[in-house]
DNA sequence: TTCATGCTTCGACGGTAACCGAAGGATCGC
DNA sequence: GCGATCCTTCGGTTACCGTCGAAGCATGAA
């Protein structure tokens, strides 16, 4: 009767808890073995196996066997995309994932959001960010301006990396716990690497904590909030 | 354990196939009665009501009571967005939804997807735009050009308007029986609703097919096809 | 008041799909 | 070659959720 797009059979593959968390740890851009993924969704690898099917025979994530390993990745950019939408729909309604235990003050202050930081660091850093101009807001979308490059640039980000990538660079993302956004996209993503790659921050691989040694977050903040000064 | 929006939720509520039909009818932008959404799905008031219930309690879809009637529509414009990214990303992968009955030729020359319209004509057109200049692709995204702006508001498309819609503007989307993109977003439904308002095209409003009467075809064509002069 | 319309609640039913463990290829290291 | 690792296939179990019809509750029309 009707032509278009199944927009439900996508949609449905992404509603799966399981798949929607092995989806989420593949967007870091990294691609990772069908175990790492299994534990990254806390099932067994059997039924990991079969989501992974499902997802590889719709076009969502493709695969490459490598020796006895099999690596998946994000199939195409509009994945990528799709999968940021939900998460900025899902923000703003206010649907989080389960959070057992109580909620202290370090997670308040810096914590990850899947591949990015989120808490009150990561708000700060956003606001900075947009108020130096770094970065501006378009209709919706956030983007780098020229001035914003420069800076990155020489704070060490490899921005033109970043931008051949399947994932918008910049995005914005709803921080529950500040109620305000912070950035997430392929530049949140590598801030947080950044971070953690200098050593001001160490990531708890159990729990995805993030946690910045006294020293590291005073280093962090000066590093993101280097004065941007027009060309000496 | 984690935090993080969970997009799990907001996904198996578009994935199932009766929830997704309600929404994509209300992507048209007016807002529809439960009943109208019911049979626009296929399925009973009674499930229909359930249905709804959830999506409104999940910030996907806002009700407004009038009388008797309870008129539902997309509630913000991310969710606009998550649908049209997820269109794409089926689109792509060549997930269309079922459509029995033999493919006739009528089919592959004109018909809507949803609330645009696609086919030969919709991927003429799309081609035409982008030659033209009336558009103009940037990083995956279509915009209107200034140019195109002057072009199509002399077409009698009222773009501003259009513009505050919760949707974008333009978007691509993949025709299946061409294997190219057309034109889909806000434009592209103002452009097939421009059609059928200027009576070249009739809507059957039980397939959703659209058919142009011969002379309808031609001044369609006409239409679109204006040389884009520079201003004289 | 009385009847009709539009929608929701309730109870029961049925099918789909997620899940695991055990067993079976495939590949690598030794 | 032999064991170890990584992944998949298979069978059986469980549970969730979409579905409908009947009945109930509003609102509007006569």
């Amino acid at each position: 009767m009707k032509d278009g797009p199944d927009i439900a059979r996508v949609a449905s593959l992404m509603g799966d808890p399981a798949r929607a968390n092995m989806v989420m740890a593949l967007m870091g851009g990294r691609a990772l073995a069908a175990a790492d993924l299994a534990r990254e969704a806390g099932i067994a690898p059997s039924t990991a196996s079969g989501h992974l099917d499902k997802l590889v025979s719709a076009g969502l994530l493709k695969v490459r066997s490598q020796g006895r390993n099999r690596y998946f990745d994000i199939a195409e950019p509009d994945v990528a995309e799709a999968v940021e939408a939900l998460t900025a729909v899902a923000a703003r309604a206010g649907h989080l994932r389960s959070r057992p235990g109580p909620r202290d003050e370090a997670m308040r202050h810096a914590r990850s959001c899947y591949d990015h930081l989120a808490g009150r660091v990561a708000v700060d850093l956003f606001a900075r960010w947009l108020e130096a101009g770094v970065l501006c807001r378009r209709g919706g979308d956030v983007h780098v301006t020229r001035k914003g490059r420069d800076f990155l640039v020489r704070g060490g980000v490899a921005l033109a990396q970043l931008e051949t990538g399947k994932r918008p660079l910049c995005r914005s993302c709803m921080d529950w716990s500040e109620r305000r956004h912070h950035l997430a996209g392929m530049l949140g993503a590598e801030v947080l690497a950044l971070a953690v790659t200098r050593g001001w921050a160490v990531r708890s691989s159990q729990a995805r904590a993030v946690s910045f040694s006294r020293r590291g977050e005073t280093e962090f903040v000066r590093w993101y909030s280097r004065i941007v000064q027009p060309a000496p």
